[in-house]
DNA sequence: TTTTGAGTTGTTCGA
DNA sequence: GTCGAACAACTCAAA
């Protein structure tokens, strides 16, 4: 009797003990065929800009390819479309890495209901995750809600290895197949992204692991530099897990300092599992009540924002880098979050809602969690004041102009770090916008409304 | 239960 | 230009 392999975002063969499962379960049922099922859920498309789905898409065609063309995709409900599949194919159990987000855990659920009202199963193997969200907790039982703590016992919970391929790949079920793209949008849409897919991911592993994590410590920050991985869209989609990053990882400094990073995306997940309404709603119930600007000329100032004309070189560089790319430096997202919410005083709801939307490697969990903790309402323990300075940031991260230059082609005409503070400049780059606001006021002004929210 | 120490990523001011 | 202190007194985990 075969077995479905439902992928999400898990868009790979190796590494991958749901399709091991999944191909043991097949077997113990004295057949070697899986069918493997992707559901292109307009719920997800739709909350996705061009650039997401183009990834989602191309990531399909690739996963498709080392199946030899026997992906099924069906546009639709899962909740409807799994079960449909699974009594077509005649399959006792339906294999999947499980799903901690607020969305996909509510959908299993509902999933595993109709399955078993036919006598089927969702079996759940593994997770996106090296350490399953709900795992590592206190002594109390309860979630750590601070980072570093988290860190350590996650450390200390430790994980497994990478799973080993199975002795022979699964007979994949031949099936006609719906477009490998969400509805609406072209098969292979004309959006320009790196090399997308499992085989893409682990050469860019590779290149990282030679070339470039030996300085990630040092490089990380720097917006003009190729010093991260670049990994993050790759660990979105599931073409490479965690786990087999870990795996190779050393106590050095530079390896520990990505070790981290990885934990901080196991932390967020972790915190969006234990309050899942914080995708939406302050982690920190206080800060509901801080006073937000939404009159008149907010949804100028906040297009502003969004479209790079902010006036603030190390803010619209990142923006304009985003709108271009799908993709930011992680830096250059603190500062650009940072600027939205305690400069122009928008909600980070609204900051968020754009990222998630434009970002090729759009996580619920990091994301809203990054910007809760920007916004001083989520899971940073430091005092309320640290609030970013757009110059001063773009002047420590990107030294040289270099990264402003290459998105602001207004500031082109400004040399070296000048570049970072145009107004100083006479009239070198005419096209540029004024800045917005005077950062030293806004600054004044957010310490104040901090402070009426703390001391009511 | 109480106490203690530490907390991703900062900024500004004055010497 | 560089350095240390002040910011304002919080939250959390563990001893």
């Amino acid at each position: 009797m075969p077995s479905i392999l439902w992928f999400r975002r898990d868009l790979r063969r190796h590494d991958n003990p749901a399709l091991v499962a999944a191909l043991d379960a097949a077997r113990d049922d004295g057949d070697g065929t899986v069918v493997p099922l992707f559901v292109l859920d307009p719920r997800l498309c739709n909350a996705a800009g061009d650039t997401r789905r183009a990834w989602l898409s191309r990531s399909l065609h690739a996963l498709d390819a080392t199946l030899g063309g026997a992906l099924v995709v069906r546009h639709g409900d899962p909740t409807l479309l799994v079960p449909e599949v699974a009594a077509a194919a005649g399959a006792a159990s339906v294999h999947v890495a499980a799903d901690f987000g607020p969305y996909g855990a509510t959908r299993d659920r509902a999933v595993e209901n109709v399955l078993a009202a036919s006598g089927r199963r969702l079996e759940r193997t593994g997770s996106p995750y090296a350490v399953a969200p709900g795992r590592v907790v206190k002594g109390d039982g309860t979630a750590y809600r601070v980072y570093t703590p988290f860190y350590r016992a996650w450390v200390e919970h430790g994980w497994r290895p990478p799973a080993a391929d199975p002795d022979a790949w699964p007979d994949w079920r031949m099936d006609p197949s719906g477009p490998l793209a969400c509805d609406g949008i072209p098969d292979a849409p004309d959006v320009d992204l790196p090399p997308v897919g499992e085989a893409a991911a682990l050469e860019r592993w590779d290149a990282f692991r030679i070339d470039g994590l030996a300085a990630y410590g040092e490089l990380r920050d720097r917006a003009d530099l190729a010093g991260t991985s670049s990994l993050s869209a790759h660990l979105r989609w599931g073409e490479i897990h965690p786990r087999t990053l870990l795996a190779e990882l050393d106590g050095s400094p530079s390896h520990t300092v990505f070790r981290k990073e990885i934990a901080w995306r196991e932390f967020y997940a972790d915190v969006l599992h234990r309050a899942p309404e914080s995708a939406h709603t302050w982690l920190d119930p206080r800060f509901a009540a801080m006073e937000h600007d939404d009159g008149p000329g907010a949804d100028d100032r906040f297009e502003a924002w969004r479209l790079g004309r902010t006036g603030f070189p190390f803010v619209d560089a990142g923006m304009r880098q985003l709108l271009a790319e799908g993709w930011m430096h992680n830096r250059v997202r603190m500062v650009t979050a940072s600027f939205l919410v305690k400069d122009l005083h928008l909600p980070w709801q609204r900051g968020a809602r754009w990222f998630m939307t434009a970002l090729r490697d759009g996580d619920l969990a990091s994301n809203q969690q990054g910007w809760q903790w920007v916004a001083g309402s989520g899971t940073d323990a430091a005092p309320y004041f640290r609030i970013f300075n757009p110059v001063t940031q773009g002047l420590r991260f990107d030294p040289d102009g270099d990264y402003v230059r290459r998105y602001v082609p207004e500031l082109r005409g400004l040399g070296g770090r000048s570049a970072h503070e145009p107004w100083t400049q006479g009239q070198l780059a005419p096209d540029y916008p004024d800045r917005l606001v005077d950062h030293a006021e806004e600054r004044d002004e957010s310490l104040a409304r901090y402070t009426a929210i703390k001391n009511p």
